[in-house]
DNA sequence: CTCTGTGCAAACTCTTTGCACTACC
DNA sequence: GGTAGTGCAAAGAGTTTGCACAGAG
């Protein structure tokens, strides 16, 4: 606790109840949510909070790189607490993302290819999960 | 134009105007492009041609592997007709997209990762392009 | 001739915006 | 106390859907 405030003033991010709580849960929860289900487990504790609101908080967090956003699912971001460097798998079936252990190759962290400026890279996959996978092979299909 | 049609007809897709129309015009551009930009370098050609079914054609395009839809620009997607694995580079200030010519390390080309199986990659870098880059330090900022 | 594809408009989802109110520092 | 953050509701963008009509095989 005392440590996410420290973290976001290092930052310069002035400390809300509202931020704290997006940032705890993420950092509690440790793996990709969609603003949603912050914004879902979060506002039991605050009457009125706002979905917009997450929506800007991520949006602050993400520029001051406390976090990532993920668009691997076409049509919703996932924000994770920035950790180390990893890719990351959708299973086109259930749509659950995965977080791949594989170590990413070295000139995905160069911080300049072609002579364009990188900030950051995204590795996706797209395909069938493990589980999926076996279940479609236990009904022998 | 007659290997377009041998090439639809190989996948088992019922040719129409349209759809040729979609996939002579993405060949010819060589390039990633938006629906809508389909949609308006098309339909000079075709009285009351709807962006609904140019969305409809480029999603059957992209199930039978035709073409690969790009989703590094959060809020639109692009497609491109399927060529050499590569990677893309989104600039943050101007919202271009370019191909690095890097080549992809090897094991993103493998079928299965952590027995999940693995139908696509898509590798997204975010930064600064060499153009931004070069404009802002003209001037000396 | 039949089944599939198309056009149109309306619907949908996720995300952003504008503005008045609130509360950090 | 002043600036920056929040809540709300409404707007916005891109994409999808439903249905009647048209056209490919």
């Amino acid at each position: 606790m005392q440590e996410s405030i420290k973290r976001l003033k290092e930052k310069g991010i002035r400390i809300t109840p509202q931020r704290l709580a997006v940032f705890n849960f993420l950092k509690k929860q440790n793996r990709h949510l969609t603003a949603e289900e912050i914004f879902q487990g979060i506002k039991k504790n605050f009457l009125g909070l706002s979905l917009a609101t997450v929506y800007s908080i991520l949006e602050l967090f993400k520029k001051e790189r406390l976090i990532q956003e993920i668009r691997i699912d076409f049509y919703k971001s996932c924000f994770e607490v920035k950790t180390g460097f990893h890719h990351h798998f959708f299973c086109k079936k259930c749509g659950k993302i995965l977080d791949l252990e594989i170590k990413p190759c070295k000139h995905l962290k160069e911080k300049e290819v072609e002579g364009n400026i990188i900030e950051e890279f995204q590795g996706y996959f797209y395909g069938i999960c493990k589980d999926c996978r076996e279940n479609v092979k236990g009904r022998k299909s």
